[in-house]
DNA sequence: GGTAATTGTGGGTAATTGTGGGTAAAACAA
DNA sequence: TTGTTTTACCCACAATTACCCACAATTACC
Protein backbone atom coordinates (compact mmCIF):
# COMPACT_ATOMS: atom_id res chain seq x y z
CA UNK A 1 0.00 0.00 0.00
CA UNK A 2 1.44 3.09 -1.12
CA UNK A 3 0.81 5.95 1.58
CA UNK A 4 2.63 9.38 2.39
CA UNK A 5 3.51 12.64 1.46
CA UNK A 6 6.10 15.11 -0.39
CA UNK A 7 6.12 18.33 -1.84
CA UNK A 8 7.74 18.19 -4.86
CA UNK A 9 8.62 20.62 -8.36
CA UNK A 10 7.72 20.30 -11.34
CA UNK A 11 10.66 21.49 -14.07
CA UNK A 12 10.47 23.27 -17.04
CA UNK A 13 10.19 19.87 -18.94
CA UNK A 14 7.22 18.96 -17.07
CA UNK A 15 9.10 16.13 -15.08
CA UNK A 16 8.10 14.80 -11.22
CA UNK A 17 10.40 13.04 -9.35
CA UNK A 18 8.63 10.45 -7.27
CA UNK A 19 9.77 10.18 -4.24
CA UNK A 20 12.99 7.79 -3.39
CA UNK A 21 11.53 5.85 -0.83
CA UNK A 22 8.91 4.45 -3.58
CA UNK A 23 11.20 4.27 -6.21
CA UNK A 24 11.95 0.14 -5.87
CA UNK A 25 8.59 -0.72 -5.48
CA UNK A 26 7.54 1.28 -8.45
CA UNK A 27 10.19 -0.04 -10.71
CA UNK A 28 10.50 -3.56 -9.48
CA UNK A 29 6.35 -4.14 -9.44
CA UNK A 30 5.82 -4.19 -13.18
CA UNK A 31 8.96 -4.10 -14.87
CA UNK A 32 8.95 -0.28 -14.13
CA UNK A 33 5.46 0.02 -16.41
CA UNK A 34 3.50 2.67 -14.54
CA UNK A 35 0.44 4.66 -15.80
CA UNK A 36 -0.17 7.75 -15.71
CA UNK A 37 -4.00 8.75 -15.71
CA UNK A 38 -6.45 12.04 -15.06
CA UNK A 39 -8.27 11.52 -11.47
CA UNK A 40 -12.20 12.23 -12.65
CA UNK A 41 -13.19 13.01 -9.07
CA UNK A 42 -10.78 15.90 -8.81
CA UNK A 43 -8.30 18.10 -10.64
CA UNK A 44 -5.96 16.31 -10.01
CA UNK A 45 -3.56 13.03 -11.85
CA UNK A 46 -3.18 8.86 -10.65
CA UNK A 47 -0.12 7.44 -10.95
CA UNK A 48 -0.39 3.65 -11.45
CA UNK A 49 2.15 0.24 -11.47
CA UNK A 50 0.56 -1.03 -14.77
CA UNK A 51 0.05 -4.45 -12.55
CA UNK A 52 -3.02 -2.18 -10.52
CA UNK A 53 -3.99 -0.14 -13.40
CA UNK A 54 -4.86 -3.14 -15.45
CA UNK A 55 -7.11 -4.61 -12.84
CA UNK A 56 -8.66 -1.21 -12.88
CA UNK A 57 -9.19 -1.46 -16.60
CA UNK A 58 -11.35 -4.60 -16.30
CA UNK A 59 -12.99 -3.16 -13.59
CA UNK A 60 -13.69 0.31 -15.94
CA UNK A 61 -14.60 -2.26 -19.28
CA UNK A 62 -17.53 -3.91 -16.90
CA UNK A 63 -19.42 -0.15 -16.67
CA UNK A 64 -22.28 0.05 -18.60
CA UNK A 65 -22.60 2.39 -21.84
CA UNK A 66 -25.92 3.01 -20.92
CA UNK A 67 -25.18 4.52 -17.45
CA UNK A 68 -23.76 7.94 -18.42
CA UNK A 69 -21.26 8.59 -15.29
CA UNK A 70 -19.86 5.17 -16.14
CA UNK A 71 -19.46 5.91 -19.73
CA UNK A 72 -18.09 9.16 -18.62
CA UNK A 73 -15.31 7.78 -16.47
CA UNK A 74 -14.25 5.26 -18.55
CA UNK A 75 -13.74 7.57 -21.17
CA UNK A 76 -11.97 9.62 -19.32
CA UNK A 77 -9.94 7.35 -17.30
CA UNK A 78 -9.11 5.58 -20.59
CA UNK A 79 -8.51 8.23 -22.85
CA UNK A 80 -6.19 9.82 -20.65
CA UNK A 81 -4.64 7.10 -19.33
CA UNK A 82 -0.53 7.39 -20.39
CA UNK A 83 2.54 4.63 -20.32
CA UNK A 84 5.51 5.80 -18.41
CA UNK A 85 8.52 4.78 -16.71
CA UNK A 86 10.94 6.54 -14.26
CA UNK A 87 14.30 7.70 -16.09
CA UNK A 88 17.56 7.73 -14.10
CA UNK A 89 16.67 10.01 -11.89
CA UNK A 90 13.57 8.86 -10.91
CA UNK A 91 11.54 11.35 -12.74
CA UNK A 92 8.53 10.89 -14.97
CA UNK A 93 7.55 13.03 -17.43
CA UNK A 94 3.92 14.25 -17.14
CA UNK A 95 2.38 15.29 -20.62
CA UNK A 96 0.94 18.77 -21.37
CA UNK A 97 -2.45 17.67 -21.76
CA UNK A 98 -2.21 15.85 -18.41
CA UNK A 99 -0.58 18.76 -16.46
CA UNK A 100 -3.13 21.21 -17.85
CA UNK A 101 -5.92 19.17 -16.51
CA UNK A 102 -4.44 19.23 -13.11
CA UNK A 103 -3.46 22.70 -13.44
CA UNK A 104 -0.24 22.07 -12.45
CA UNK A 105 2.22 24.88 -11.22
CA UNK A 106 6.11 24.74 -10.24
CA UNK A 107 5.18 23.18 -6.87
CA UNK A 108 3.40 20.01 -6.62
CA UNK A 109 2.65 17.36 -3.99
CA UNK A 110 2.31 13.66 -3.93
CA UNK A 111 0.04 11.49 -1.95
CA UNK A 112 0.34 7.86 -1.28
CA UNK A 113 -3.13 6.40 -1.91
CA UNK A 114 -3.06 3.15 -1.71
CA UNK A 115 -2.92 1.46 -4.78
CA UNK A 116 -1.78 4.60 -6.59
CA UNK A 117 -0.43 7.75 -6.20
CA UNK A 118 -2.41 11.22 -6.33
CA UNK A 119 -0.67 14.35 -7.94
CA UNK A 120 -1.86 17.40 -6.94
CA UNK A 121 -0.88 21.31 -7.75
CA UNK A 122 0.22 22.63 -4.10
CA UNK A 123 -2.17 25.54 -3.97
CA UNK A 124 -4.99 23.73 -5.26
CA UNK A 125 -4.51 20.70 -3.16
CA UNK A 126 -3.78 23.08 0.18
CA UNK A 127 -7.39 24.77 -0.48
CA UNK A 128 -8.83 21.62 -0.67
CA UNK A 129 -7.26 20.39 2.88
CA UNK A 130 -8.73 23.24 3.95
CA UNK A 131 -11.96 23.42 3.15
CA UNK A 132 -12.04 19.15 4.48
CA UNK A 133 -10.60 19.78 7.46
CA UNK A 134 -13.82 23.13 7.88
CA UNK A 135 -16.39 20.88 7.22
CA UNK A 136 -14.94 18.06 9.67
CA UNK A 137 -13.97 20.33 12.55
CA UNK A 138 -18.16 22.06 12.33
CA UNK A 139 -20.40 19.10 13.59
CA UNK A 140 -23.47 20.16 11.60
CA UNK A 141 -22.93 18.39 8.82
CA UNK A 142 -24.03 14.85 8.23
CA UNK A 143 -21.44 12.35 8.82
CA UNK A 144 -21.70 9.35 6.37
CA UNK A 145 -22.92 6.13 8.07
CA UNK A 146 -19.33 4.85 7.13
CA UNK A 147 -17.99 7.72 8.90
CA UNK A 148 -20.23 7.19 11.97
CA UNK A 149 -18.83 4.06 12.30
CA UNK A 150 -15.10 4.90 11.90
CA UNK A 151 -12.62 4.48 15.08
CA UNK A 152 -9.53 5.80 14.42
CA UNK B 1 -2.76 -0.13 25.44
CA UNK B 2 -0.52 3.41 24.97
CA UNK B 3 -1.50 5.95 28.04
CA UNK B 4 0.38 9.03 29.44
CA UNK B 5 1.77 12.23 29.24
CA UNK B 6 4.90 13.85 28.49
CA UNK B 7 6.71 17.34 27.47
CA UNK B 8 9.37 17.22 25.00
CA UNK B 9 11.15 19.59 22.79
CA UNK B 10 11.31 19.09 19.15
CA UNK B 11 14.72 20.22 17.96
CA UNK B 12 15.82 22.25 15.00
CA UNK B 13 15.74 19.56 12.91
CA UNK B 14 12.32 18.68 13.49
CA UNK B 15 13.01 15.61 15.64
CA UNK B 16 11.02 14.84 18.78
CA UNK B 17 12.01 12.02 21.25
CA UNK B 18 10.00 9.79 22.58
CA UNK B 19 9.60 8.87 25.82
CA UNK B 20 11.87 6.30 27.16
CA UNK B 21 9.41 4.23 28.42
CA UNK B 22 7.72 3.52 25.42
CA UNK B 23 10.47 2.72 23.29
CA UNK B 24 10.88 -0.69 23.87
CA UNK B 25 7.07 -1.49 22.74
CA UNK B 26 7.55 0.71 19.93
CA UNK B 27 10.66 -0.66 18.45
CA UNK B 28 9.97 -4.74 19.17
CA UNK B 29 6.46 -4.41 17.93
CA UNK B 30 6.24 -4.15 14.18
CA UNK B 31 10.44 -3.98 14.05
CA UNK B 32 9.70 -0.47 14.85
CA UNK B 33 7.48 0.47 11.89
CA UNK B 34 5.64 3.00 12.97
CA UNK B 35 3.46 5.72 11.09
CA UNK B 36 3.13 9.39 11.39
CA UNK B 37 -0.08 11.29 10.10
CA UNK B 38 -1.95 13.91 11.09
CA UNK B 39 -5.25 13.72 13.28
CA UNK B 40 -8.22 15.12 11.05
CA UNK B 41 -10.38 16.03 14.11
CA UNK B 42 -7.53 18.63 15.56
CA UNK B 43 -4.87 20.43 15.21
CA UNK B 44 -2.19 17.97 16.25
CA UNK B 45 -0.77 13.96 15.21
CA UNK B 46 -1.11 10.54 15.30
CA UNK B 47 1.54 8.37 15.73
CA UNK B 48 0.49 4.47 15.13
CA UNK B 49 2.78 1.48 15.35
CA UNK B 50 2.61 0.07 12.24
CA UNK B 51 0.29 -2.64 12.64
CA UNK B 52 -2.39 -1.03 14.28
CA UNK B 53 -1.95 1.87 11.23
CA UNK B 54 -2.43 -1.22 9.14
CA UNK B 55 -6.15 -2.01 10.56
CA UNK B 56 -6.35 1.44 10.47
CA UNK B 57 -5.96 1.58 6.49
CA UNK B 58 -8.00 -1.30 5.55
CA UNK B 59 -10.62 0.32 7.51
CA UNK B 60 -10.18 3.40 5.06
CA UNK B 61 -10.04 1.73 2.08
CA UNK B 62 -13.13 0.45 2.67
CA UNK B 63 -14.58 3.82 2.37
CA UNK B 64 -16.33 4.96 -1.15
CA UNK B 65 -14.85 6.87 -3.72
CA UNK B 66 -17.92 7.81 -5.02
CA UNK B 67 -18.63 9.75 -1.55
CA UNK B 68 -17.19 13.07 -0.60
CA UNK B 69 -16.57 12.53 2.78
CA UNK B 70 -15.18 9.41 2.92
CA UNK B 71 -13.11 10.26 -0.22
CA UNK B 72 -11.70 13.13 1.51
CA UNK B 73 -11.13 11.16 4.84
CA UNK B 74 -9.35 8.56 3.51
CA UNK B 75 -7.14 10.88 1.04
CA UNK B 76 -6.13 13.06 3.90
CA UNK B 77 -5.69 9.97 6.48
CA UNK B 78 -3.48 8.29 3.65
CA UNK B 79 -2.12 10.67 2.21
CA UNK B 80 -0.18 12.46 5.25
CA UNK B 81 0.48 9.18 6.70
CA UNK B 82 4.74 9.15 6.69
CA UNK B 83 6.25 6.14 7.86
CA UNK B 84 8.73 6.32 10.13
CA UNK B 85 11.16 4.79 12.75
CA UNK B 86 13.25 5.67 16.40
CA UNK B 87 16.85 6.71 15.22
CA UNK B 88 19.52 5.70 17.90
CA UNK B 89 18.77 8.18 20.28
CA UNK B 90 15.07 7.08 19.94
CA UNK B 91 13.75 10.43 17.87
CA UNK B 92 11.45 10.70 15.25
CA UNK B 93 11.92 12.92 12.14
CA UNK B 94 8.31 15.14 11.68
CA UNK B 95 7.97 16.18 8.07
CA UNK B 96 7.62 19.65 7.81
CA UNK B 97 4.37 19.43 6.71
CA UNK B 98 3.06 18.16 9.78
CA UNK B 99 5.13 20.55 11.91
CA UNK B 100 3.20 23.01 10.34
CA UNK B 101 -0.04 21.32 10.48
CA UNK B 102 -0.04 20.94 14.15
CA UNK B 103 1.46 24.14 14.49
CA UNK B 104 4.61 22.78 16.04
CA UNK B 105 6.74 25.13 17.83
CA UNK B 106 9.68 24.36 20.22
CA UNK B 107 7.34 22.81 22.92
CA UNK B 108 5.05 19.34 22.29
CA UNK B 109 3.28 17.22 24.36
CA UNK B 110 2.90 13.52 24.04
CA UNK B 111 -0.37 12.27 24.76
CA UNK B 112 -0.79 7.96 25.07
CA UNK B 113 -4.00 7.37 23.41
CA UNK B 114 -4.94 3.58 23.65
CA UNK B 115 -3.67 2.40 20.20
CA UNK B 116 -1.70 5.37 19.25
CA UNK B 117 0.11 8.47 20.34
CA UNK B 118 -1.15 11.98 20.24
CA UNK B 119 1.08 14.68 19.59
CA UNK B 120 0.13 18.65 20.01
CA UNK B 121 2.21 21.65 20.46
CA UNK B 122 2.35 22.18 23.85
CA UNK B 123 0.80 25.78 23.83
CA UNK B 124 -2.04 24.44 21.76
CA UNK B 125 -2.57 21.55 23.74
CA UNK B 126 -3.19 23.91 27.68
CA UNK B 127 -5.58 25.92 25.38
CA UNK B 128 -7.85 22.91 24.14
CA UNK B 129 -7.69 21.64 27.47
CA UNK B 130 -8.98 24.51 29.38
CA UNK B 131 -11.78 24.70 26.59
CA UNK B 132 -12.87 21.41 26.77
CA UNK B 133 -12.90 21.35 30.11
CA UNK B 134 -15.02 24.11 30.41
CA UNK B 135 -17.29 22.58 28.09
CA UNK B 136 -17.40 19.38 30.55
CA UNK B 137 -18.25 21.13 33.13
CA UNK B 138 -21.17 23.54 32.31
CA UNK B 139 -23.91 21.17 31.31
CA UNK B 140 -25.39 23.58 28.74
CA UNK B 141 -24.53 21.16 26.08
CA UNK B 142 -26.15 18.16 24.87
CA UNK B 143 -23.99 14.68 25.49
CA UNK B 144 -24.96 12.01 23.11
CA UNK B 145 -26.62 8.96 24.15
CA UNK B 146 -22.87 6.71 24.47
CA UNK B 147 -21.85 9.82 26.74
CA UNK B 148 -24.91 10.01 29.23
CA UNK B 149 -24.43 6.05 29.71
CA UNK B 150 -20.47 6.65 30.26
CA UNK B 151 -20.03 5.77 34.11
CA UNK B 152 -16.41 6.51 34.81
C1' DG C 1 22.60 13.76 49.73
C1' DG C 2 25.94 12.08 46.56
C1' DT C 3 27.08 9.17 42.80
C1' DA C 4 26.04 6.55 38.71
C1' DA C 5 23.09 5.40 35.12
C1' DT C 6 19.68 6.73 32.03
C1' DT C 7 17.32 10.02 29.22
C1' DG C 8 16.67 14.28 26.60
C1' DT C 9 18.88 17.65 23.56
C1' DG C 10 21.99 19.61 20.31
C1' DG C 11 25.04 19.64 16.54
C1' DG C 12 28.74 17.86 12.96
C1' DT C 13 29.55 15.01 8.96
C1' DA C 14 28.75 11.98 5.22
C1' DA C 15 25.50 9.98 2.23
C1' DT C 16 21.33 10.34 -0.18
C1' DT C 17 17.87 12.78 -2.62
C1' DG C 18 15.73 16.57 -5.31
C1' DT C 19 16.44 19.87 -8.93
C1' DG C 20 18.15 22.06 -12.95
C1' DG C 21 20.18 22.12 -17.26
C1' DG C 22 23.15 20.46 -21.46
C1' DT C 23 23.28 17.51 -25.31
C1' DA C 24 22.03 13.83 -28.37
C1' DA C 25 18.48 10.96 -30.27
C1' DA C 26 13.86 10.57 -31.85
C1' DA C 27 9.46 12.16 -33.50
C1' DC C 28 6.95 15.22 -36.17
C1' DA C 29 5.85 18.80 -39.62
C1' DA C 30 6.55 21.29 -43.69
C1' DT D 1 14.55 15.73 -47.49
C1' DT D 2 15.27 19.56 -43.85
C1' DG D 3 14.12 22.13 -39.87
C1' DT D 4 11.76 22.19 -35.51
C1' DT D 5 10.07 20.33 -31.43
C1' DT D 6 9.91 16.83 -28.12
C1' DT D 7 11.80 13.21 -25.39
C1' DA D 8 15.61 10.45 -23.33
C1' DC D 9 19.92 10.29 -21.18
C1' DC D 10 23.64 12.27 -18.82
C1' DC D 11 26.12 15.19 -15.45
C1' DA D 12 26.42 18.47 -11.56
C1' DC D 13 25.05 21.16 -7.72
C1' DA D 14 22.17 22.18 -3.59
C1' DA D 15 19.32 20.73 0.00
C1' DT D 16 17.86 17.36 2.96
C1' DT D 17 18.25 13.44 5.74
C1' DA D 18 20.51 9.61 8.29
C1' DC D 19 23.97 8.44 11.23
C1' DC D 20 27.24 9.60 14.65
C1' DC D 21 29.13 11.55 18.87
C1' DA D 22 28.93 14.55 22.96
C1' DC D 23 27.05 16.98 26.69
C1' DA D 24 23.38 18.41 29.99
C1' DA D 25 19.54 17.27 32.66
C1' DT D 26 17.05 14.11 34.95
C1' DT D 27 16.15 10.05 37.44
C1' DA D 28 17.36 5.95 40.11
C1' DC D 29 20.02 3.91 43.53
C1' DC D 30 22.96 3.43 47.38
Amino acid sequence: MFRGFSTLSVDSKGRLAVPSRHRERLSSETGGCLVLTLNPMDRSLWLYPLIEWEFIETKLAELSDFDKQGRRTKQMMRGYATDCQLDAQGRILIPQELRDYAQLKKQAVILGQGNKFEIWDKAAWKEQRDQWLEQIGDDSGEPSDALRSLSL
